[in-house]
DNA sequence: ACTCGATCCTAGCATCGCTAGACAAGTGAG
DNA sequence: CTCACTTGTCTAGCGATGCTAGGATCGAGT
């Protein structure tokens, strides 16, 4: 029985360390660059093994999402609890998450702009997703106005942000400004 | 020198066709379907004649976001234009943008999701692009506020329009109170 | 009519995600 | 301790991708 647990620990030891080794290389090189053999050869092991883990590449993609959510959760609520103030957590909220979506981009990437399986708003999204919602919901909850739903407007919000980040990074958007689209943003959606 | 006349508008012809026939492709099976062979075989050439048009794939993403571009800017200024008042405009802006993206999802792509190997906010930015943008500021400066840049105002604007439609139509967000979403966004951002 | 240059196609390269089947290592029974 | 067998891993290969080299073909101008 003992060696069944064991070789289940060394299993989920081995994934762990594919999910991160194809966020550490996508980081390094972007997306493109995780390719299965690559990723095969970074963790010495060969292709398939890749295949004994995960469906395919999506499910890798989804994987490092997953975790990256995780992540930004915990970064937000880090954020906003170290602020006094609704205006301050709103403000302090858009920055951690512009923030974190600038030196995770390929992490971000995986999250909202590739393909990684993973169900939103719906029955089945995973917890780590609905979290994430759900700390950027604490915190807007408290700015969204009189009669406004605050799941709706933490939509708006949140859209508001994901499409700064996705402009910025994209070269879309001078970066110079960033700090005043974010003031300007905060001043007039939020309500104090 | 009427022959090489004839020759260089059935070269420009060719290229439109090319072009056409990705945008038609990728609206019909999405961009994944779009590769060089099933465009060769459309347009009925053999792949190399699409390199003797475009540098590679990215460059006919590029062309086909160019056109996308153009369309757009057409169309909001279409939208404005037949409303009355900065908010009415402003609203209408907003709906038509959306829309765009919603009846567009491919061109939307090669515009802001894909890599079309094209300049933003740059001294190289092509015209479309640039006169894009222009289509929006028009609107937006009229509500921008006292003190703020209308340029500024306008990207903070945009953004969020382009975050509501990525997400939205990657199912992030569910789509049936879009057009809440849309007022909300007007009237906290718009300054009548 | 003939030459020669422009134009286009066939064939192929390296790489991609993914999988089948051979092979080895470790397991538990006798 | 030996041996069948399950479990796990790797080698090799499939179809498809973007892109390119080199030969064939066609038409224009002398």
């Amino acid at each position: 029985m003992s060696v069944q647990e064991r070789k289940e620990r060394e299993r989920a030891s081995r994934e762990r360390l594919i999910v991160a080794t194809a966020r550490e290389l996508a980081e390094q090189q972007g997306w493109d660059a995780v390719t299965t053999r690559r990723l095969a050869e970074r963790i010495e092991y060969s292709q398939p093994v890749l295949y004994s883990h995960f469906r395919g590449k999506r499910e890798i993609i989804g994987a490092v999402a997953l975790e990256g959510a995780a992540e930004m959760a915990a970064a937000l609520r880090a954020a906003t609890s170290a602020a006094d103030g609704p205006r301050a957590r709103v403000t302090a909220l858009a920055r951690a998450y512009l923030d974190f979506a600038e030196r995770n981009p390929a992490v971000y990437d995986a999250m909202f702009q590739l393909d990684g399986g993973l169900a939103f708003a719906e029955e089945d999204t995973p917890e780590p997703l609905k979290d994430g919602f759900a700390a950027l919901l604490e915190t807007l909850a408290e700015v969204a106005g009189d009669g406004v739903h605050p799941a709706l407007f933490t939509e708006v919000f949140w859209a508001a942000l994901h499409g700064l980040a996705t402009l910025t990074r994209a070269g879309r958007l001078p970066p110079a400004e960033a700090e005043r689209r974010v003031e300007l943003l905060v001043s007039r959606l939020a309500v104090v």
